[in-house]
DNA sequence: TAGTCTTTTTTGACAAAGTCCAAAACTCCC
DNA sequence: GGGAGTTTTGGACTTTGTCAAAAAAGACTA
């Protein structure tokens, strides 16, 4: 559960139309933390009964190009969601089944991180993965 | 360049057999640090005339399951491959042209980082990507 | 309330990056 | 040089996501 309260409202607050799908999905980030497009294609399904594989795809980037959502990519994984933005915090990632848990950042002000040598490069993010393996996966594997 | 002094011997360091095709990755590896896999099937068949497509991915494969090179994965770039190893450096990343350079640790020693509250996993990497705007790319959107 | 205009949603084709599989070619070792 | 066991190849296939055009839904005007 993240920052969005109210679905509507948030939607209106950022000059977008209210419509069922965009509700739905917004929802289903909101309940789902770090759900596949996929996943969410299915939950929104379970509420309002049908949505496109497209629409789903729509509506995630257009409240990711708002801010309103945000988009993680670990690696060997399709794109995840949540809706706890803003606050750069970083994730934790379970090589064996891809759960993934949020961590705050270790070193505490955003950005939590300065390259020592940035090759001329503008930095506007810092974005840390840890990579291990999950306690249900640690238990299955090693009995 | 990486830590691939002779890619002969590295292989049979690893009981590897030699065949021209995994020389001519490791070499392009070695020289294109970075580079996609489709760079480096071009950069292969500079070299040694052709390459199919599988054999890239196979011998990427099993270098990597080897250690003898690493695979990064940053968002919305197919993988890229380095033959800098075992050291806990980390990434820049252009979000315009995918540009990618080596930084070292922030903090310092490997692993450079621990997350505070684990949730239990057991954690064996922290891999960090710096993204920004890189100096070309910068020059190229403000005139 | 009907008509028009814009935005969203849907449908279906397409693209990129990789993997799977069986057949052919090659390494290694004696 | 020959045989056993890997590698390499070619082709089909999968997954994740985008593009483009038609259909549907809202919004505005009269």
């Amino acid at each position: 559960m993240g920052v969005v309260t109210d679905p509507e409202t948030t939607l209106r607050q950022h000059d977008l139309p209210v419509t069922a799908q965009r509700l739905a999905v917004l929802r289903a980030v909101s309940h789902h933390p770090h759900a596949t497009a996929d996943d969410l294609a299915e939950s929104v399904r379970r509420e309002i009964g049908t949505i496109s594989r497209q629409s789903v795809y729509n509506v995630l980037n257009v409240l990711t190009d708002k801010g309103i959502i945000r988009r993680i990519q670990p690696a060997d994984s399709p794109a995840r969601y949540e809706d706890r933005v803003g606050d750069n915090h970083h994730h934790l990632v379970c090589r064996d089944c891809g759960k993934t848990e949020d961590v705050n950042c270790a070193v505490g002000e955003a950005p939590c991180l300065h390259a020592h040598d940035h090759h001329g490069f503008r930095i506007d993010e810092a974005e840390v993965i840890y990579w291990g393996t999950c306690p249900a996966c640690q238990r299955r594997r090693a009995p």
